[in-house]
DNA sequence: CGTTATCTCTATAAAAATAGTAGACTTACA
DNA sequence: TGTAAGTCTACTATTTTTATAGAGATAACG
């Protein structure tokens, strides 16, 4: 299971993906919208600006904005951020490797060479599904489709 | 991440599956053998036993055996008796729905439809994967090749 | 038959993670 | 200069994880 703080953090982004650009969107809004606890909002899209995904302007008409295009941000890379690392085992994040204190022999490990097809399969969907994927994906469809 | 735990349960079953067939096998050499707390992996058999993956037999000459054959026991069944649900979100798991309550359309959330490919993805490994596949690989290898 | 080795069961507890809340501070615009 | 925004740190409640403790049940063996 992700946590609720990664959900919170995925449907934000697609907020900001879905405003117009340019157009800082104020966190209280992008939390009515999308039912989300201000203050929880808050830590995370400050923290999702220290990571660089977001960028703020302070003061009366402030709020946030994509910083990068939402085409070019994953899921993998937020859940990254927000939940920690991809893989679920230690001794297979690429991220926060951690050696498994109790088993020796990494190699020959088979519970490991299980996981890493579980990591492996999980980090292709994430890492090629964007933000803009989820965002208002009707449109983009749309917009798609007239561009062919 | 999967839990210490479910690595435990895994690596215990294994460690079933290498012994004699019809031989139990002591909570204690197990423990011992895979460096798990004892009192840890007897509430983790239990629990095993509990839902039919084990049997026991108690007093003297006492211990746990597999209660179906290692190949027929498959990864993602021990996972979801240990760390509970295999779905990233409570609304995609198979066991255990639960809507999720600040999401309105389930149908259209695209959140949701990114982690029913993860889902999916990961399912197809952990449940095409025994404790066979993860006991004594190495003679098992050799068993199938000098069989073929 | 009773001693001892083994599993059984429930309760408890310490530590970490999760999901927030609170409030003082900073900045920018009008 | 007032006010509406984000910033930052600290705090807290709840749940989950990772065990530990100890009394009980049962089966073998001498």
């Amino acid at each position: 299971m992700i946590t609720q703080k990664a959900k919170y953090a995925l449907r934000a982004l697609t907020a900001l993906a879905d405003a117009d650009a340019g157009e800082p969107v104020m966190i209280s809004d992008i939390a009515a919208q999308q039912k989300i606890p201000k203050k929880f909002l808050e830590q995370i899209l400050l923290d999702l600006k220290h990571h660089g995904i977001v960028v703020s302007r302070r003061g009366k008409q402030g709020g946030y904005l994509l910083l990068k295009s939402a085409d070019t941000i994953t899921f993998g890379e937020i859940l990254r951020i927000v939940d920690g690392p991809i893989a679920p085992l230690p001794c297979l994040s690429i991220t926060a490797y951690r050696r498994c204190d109790d088993c020796e022999g990494e190699q020959n490990c088979q519970i490991r060479q299980v996981f890493a097809k579980v990591a492996d399969a999980t980090r292709k969907v994430l890492f090629s599904t964007t933000i803009a994927d989820a965002a208002q994906p009707a449109r983009t469809a749309e917009v798609t489709r007239l561009l062919a």
